[in-house]
RNA sequence: CGGGAAGUAGCGCAGGCCGGUAGCGCACCUGGUUUGGGACCAGGGGGUCGCAGGUUCGAAUCCUGUCUUCCCGACCA
């Protein structure tokens, strides 16, 4: 065997290291905390970033690009927002290297030093808001819908391939609205966005809902959340989407001229989603033999693998297999014919296998003779023989067939695992047992979430939408309270 | 940033205590036979032993420092 993958069972966390680094998403590289996203990986993106890209321009939003670097007195313009980021940002503090003179190579020079340190982004609302004042003037410039494809660092101690690392790839979308509603309907909207993205393209079923105090992203007056639920029952935060108020109106002195001529604050918003997705991805839907990919994100879709004696067997395989990839490229699937004689059927099988193609298709001698082929599916790992007759529009189908069973499979999970618990002792229990969304009763203080999380190591994830109001006593301090909300570890 | 483990050929590892010509499996190259779930035979190539110092006639091996990764904590998306 030449790639052996650790299974779920025996060790999750390596699990997930050797599925992300055996079937080709990332490596590791020389650089702390940072990772190169190999191709196979950035393919995934690429799809991931060209399908929200699309959904945010038909929404209105148009991108943009904003410096890497923010003069370090931005970040401090706003109190709640410093704090949140300050103990994670990379400085520059000096722009020139020169030679060692006691010749041990390049050095800092010490003469080269930045009147202004920079910061380089963890986020880039101060540049951006620094901006905005300039192109603000009347509530005929807004609202103002940007988005932003960048990179950004934040220095974290403790880095896991695409789930925390220090550079990471993301989207970032700015926007300034004249009224509050305005801009709560643009956040609830994206949130909107990132929740048909996730459980529509990536087959992932989310959770929406409502940051608690403790957990919203600082400098917002709310924000609100997608949250899906890993296999080994950890939550984890797919996407972001901030209302925040006139927050940074205020900090960056931004204001427009309403109608009646009056000078009034703009009201904002912040959304973002990152390469983070591809580890929820992975996480959400793979097995013991590597990735399983929904067919909307995968790089590939199809692979045909001929099984041959000879050159002559090979030649005629290859008429039908390159018919059939036509047919299939014709119908907008993605689809690559593997006559690679480096490398034997079952080795290709397992290697495919291993990068997630949704749907395999094996042509040999002994199918072109009846006309058949075997068709094999990466989610259940059934094999099916189908008749040549008709194999395109078979193979479309079943990629559909795919795309909905790994929702309905993931679906039925987080289903199970969202759990009540009515005392301390039955939410310990569900959290070191099933784990999962525990559904609990919560006082609302943020002293009590505080807590909670000490003891248990169990966030408030989100308080869902539309959660129904309904009388209880909080787990933990049984104080009264209105709502359940939901808990889980996460990641 | 604390506690543990690791770094030797592309990958996985042995060697290290007891210093003395760097090894194994897979992968790779050539030729042949093969091909319905990670093929076989024969021949071959590839390593400043993470990096930097030190001890020594001599260091993969001993000492010091440093970097990177993994696991567990604190922090965070």
């Amino acid at each position: 065997m030449a790639k052996e993958i650790t299974s779920r069972e025996q060790d999750y966390s390596q699990w997930y290291n050797d599925i992300v680094l055996k079937s080709g998403l990332a490596d590791y590289t020389a650089v702390r905390g940072c990772m190169v996203i190999k191709p196979h990986g950035f393919a995934l993106w690429e799809i991931m970033r060209d399908t929200l890209d699309k959904m945010f321009k038909d929404t209105g939003h148009v991108n943009a690009y904003f410096p890497l670097f923010i003069p370090k007195s931005f970040l401090s313009k706003e109190a709640a927002h410093v704090e949140g980021f300050a103990k994670e940002c990379a400085v520059v503090t000096h722009y020139r290297l020169m030679n060692d003179p006691n010749g041990g190579g390049v050095v800092v020079d010490p003469d080269a030093k930045l009147e202004e340190e920079l910061i380089v982004r963890p986020t880039s609302e101060t540049i951006i808001w620094s901006t905005f004042k300039t192109w603000i003037q009347s509530y005929r410039d807004l609202p103002l819908l940007i988005n932003q494809w960048a990179n950004v660092v934040r220095w974290e101690m403790r880095t896991r391939l695409f789930l925390r690392t220090a550079e990471f790839l993301w989207q970032e979308g700015h926007t300034a609205h004249a009224t509050a509603d305005e801009a709560i309907a643009e956040t609830r909207q994206m949130l909107d966005i990132y929740a048909n993205f996730a459980e529509n393209y990536m087959a992932m079923p989310v959770v929406r809902g409502v940051k608690s105090a403790n957990e919203r992203f600082a400098g917002a007056v709310d924000t609100y959340c997608i949250e899906a639920l890993m296999q080994d029952g950890k939550a984890l935060q797919a996407g972001t989407s901030h209302f925040l108020g006139q927050n940074f109106a205020k900090a960056f002195d931004v204001k427009f001229s309403d109608k009646e001529n009056k000078l009034e604050y703009v009201w904002a918003t912040s959304w973002g989603a990152s390469t983070r997705l591809i580890g929820a991805l992975v996480m959400a839907h793979s097995d013991d033999d590597g990735l399983v990919l929904p067919p909307k994100v995968a790089p590939l879709q199809v692979v045909i693998v001929p099984i041959y004696k000879g050159d002559e067997q090979l030649a005629m395989i290859s008429e039908k297999a390159n018919v059939l990839a036509k047919e299939l490229r014709a119908m907008g699937i993605s689809v690559k014919y593997d006559n690679s004689e480096h490398a034997r059927p079952g080795w290709k099988f397992a290697e495919y296998e291993m990068k997630g193609v949704p749907v395999r298709v094996a042509i040999g001698a002994r199918d072109l003779e009846k006309n058949l082929v075997e068709v094999a599916r990466r989610d259940t790992k059934e094999k099916m023989t189908v008749p040549v007759e008709g194999l395109s529009s078979y193979i479309k189908d079943l990629l559909d067939d795919i795309q909905v069973s790994i929702y309905n499979k993931a679906k039925k999970f987080q289903q199970d695992h969202i759990t009540k618990a009515d005392s301390w002792e039955e939410f310990m229990a569900i959290l070191d047992g099933k784990a999962g969304f525990v559904s609990a009763h919560w006082d609302g203080t943020g002293e009590t979430e505080e807590k909670i999380k000490e003891l248990s190591k169990a966030t408030i994830r989100c308080i869902p939408l539309d959660n129904p109001q309904e009388e209880g006593t909080c787990i933990l301090t049984g104080n009264p309270s209105t709502q359940r909300v939901l808990f889980a570890r996460a990641y």
